[in-house]
DNA sequence: AGCTTAATTATCAAATAATGATAATTGTCT
DNA sequence: AGACAATTATCATTATTTGATAATTAAGCT
């Protein structure tokens, strides 16, 4: 084990079932010894990575807290779309889950999230939950505007049940790329029906969808019209957005490097 | 620069307000060659700690966002207080900002807020901020709870204009501990004004502050002890939830281990 | 499409840091 | 105060990082 990976290795062991850790418990999932352990943890409490809680466990630091904040009010996506997403709820024909999702490796990464409050049903799209690429509307949309190579890759890491699987799933990402939106009922949560649409701006090297999440007890043909409507607009909006915070960007980073 | 403070020195540069960084910029900024930070670089983008966008540049990864939400869902303080500070917001006789504050290093850091919707002016406390230990109710009430060389350690890091202002807020630190809450006027925003009280769990390490801000011009004398009585309410049953989880969590371990 | 320049990756010997077994110290609980 | 667990210190060995340079790849421009 070397260099980044050495610290993110240990990181990754905390997680939202388990999120305190000995070092012994470290030592032992690692299979290091623990004199090391607790050399490399003693680095990562002071800077405030980690942090130690009672019974000699520890605990995520609030490093994280401080950063997700810094991408909170920086994050060109998060920046441009968060603010619509009650905007797009409140517009919406019945209660529903709005989110702003983006690629985060080989996985689908909630980045911000509203709810409408009278929204009765559990779903897993909450800001930071990591989600399955090939399932649910959120995620397709986001995988239908990449294509070529990098498409293949991410496909190849999958797996399929069957051959025919994979080739209903690319058929399907091919309509939906004509259509320009995605629809899919129950694939990630029972109960539940999710259209999206994509975002993305090349530049910024963005590539994300804005989804609707709606209970299907409560959804009538009727809606779509409605529901599409408001997601194509607001996800118009979103990439205009995206690209004034763009420009934003460049006119300051312009502007810093002349001075110097 | 060694271990993980390699790292660190480069994520300490990403801020909100110059959230994106190219090689070079890092490499002039730590004084390192750029063959180095290049090398770094690739290690942080594939650990997904940092990202690539547009124009060679570089900004903070999802990773903050996932670890982010782990601890939401899992840090006692965390869990424990969110619920309560829209409950709170709703029962205060005027508009306000909530918030839940603890001991980050030698500052203060908030880690949940909640505004009621109708809060007109802008406040500086929000979730993932860092802000000074001397100034502000919020930050009082957590110091308040520290005594002998913890205190008297942080307390010589601050700058005090002099002598005078040193030994008054102790003193006043000391009247407040006799009163088990604090009140402050316009310390860190003007117009506004902050009331607060201690939550600490010593056994989970905990030293942190339940607080409501309010803008001064709503302000009337007869709304402080429905203030007083909110925040010592809520602030006793944080400190309960906080020692639930704290039991739960106990439990959890016990069976896991025991399991090995 | 081809040209130009900037961005990024690869190479490798020298310099530096991490490792882990063990011992020493500190903290905690009764 | 004593016993046990948690943490830190030590240090020779081993492995990794460093940075100057060269090679490659990508991006911008006409």
């Amino acid at each position: 084990m070397s260099g980044f990976l050495r610290y993110k290795k240990i990181l990754d062991l905390f997680s939202e079932e388990r999120s305190s850790w000995t070092v012994l418990e470290i030592s032992k999932a690692l299979e290091t010894p623990s004199s090391t352990i607790y050399r490399i943890i003693r680095e990562m409490v002071s800077a405030e990575f980690l942090e130690s809680a009672a019974g000699s466990y520890f605990r995520l630091g609030p490093a994280f807290i401080k950063f997700n904040r810094i991408i909170n009010f920086s994050d060109p996506l998060v920046r441009a779309g968060q603010p619509f997403l009650k905007k797009l709820a409140d517009e919406n024909p019945i209660t529903s889950v709005n989110v702003l999702a983006r690629l985060y490796g080989n996985k689908v990464m909630c980045v911000a999230d509203y709810k409408s409050p009278s929204f009765k049903k559990n779903t897993s799209y909450q800001r930071g939950k990591l989600m399955p690429l090939i399932y649910g509307a959120t995620s397709r949309a986001i995988i239908m505007q990449i294509t070529n190579k990098k498409l293949q890759d991410l496909i190849n890491l999958e797996n399929f049940k069957s051959d025919e699987d994979k080739n209903n799933f690319l058929k399907d990402l091919k309509n939906d790329r004509k259509k320009g939106y995605c629809f899919t009922e129950g694939q990630v949560d029972k109960g539940l029906i999710g259209f999206a649409v994509s975002i993305s701006n090349k530049k910024l090297g963005i590539e994300a969808s804005l989804s609707s999440i709606f209970d299907l007890d409560e959804f009538l043909l009727e809606h779509e019209p409605v529901i599409y409507a408001n997601l194509t607009s607001y996800g118009l909006l979103v990439e205009k957005y995206i690209n004034e915070i763009f420009e934003d960007i460049q006119k300051y980073h312009h502007e810093t490097n002349s001075i110097r």
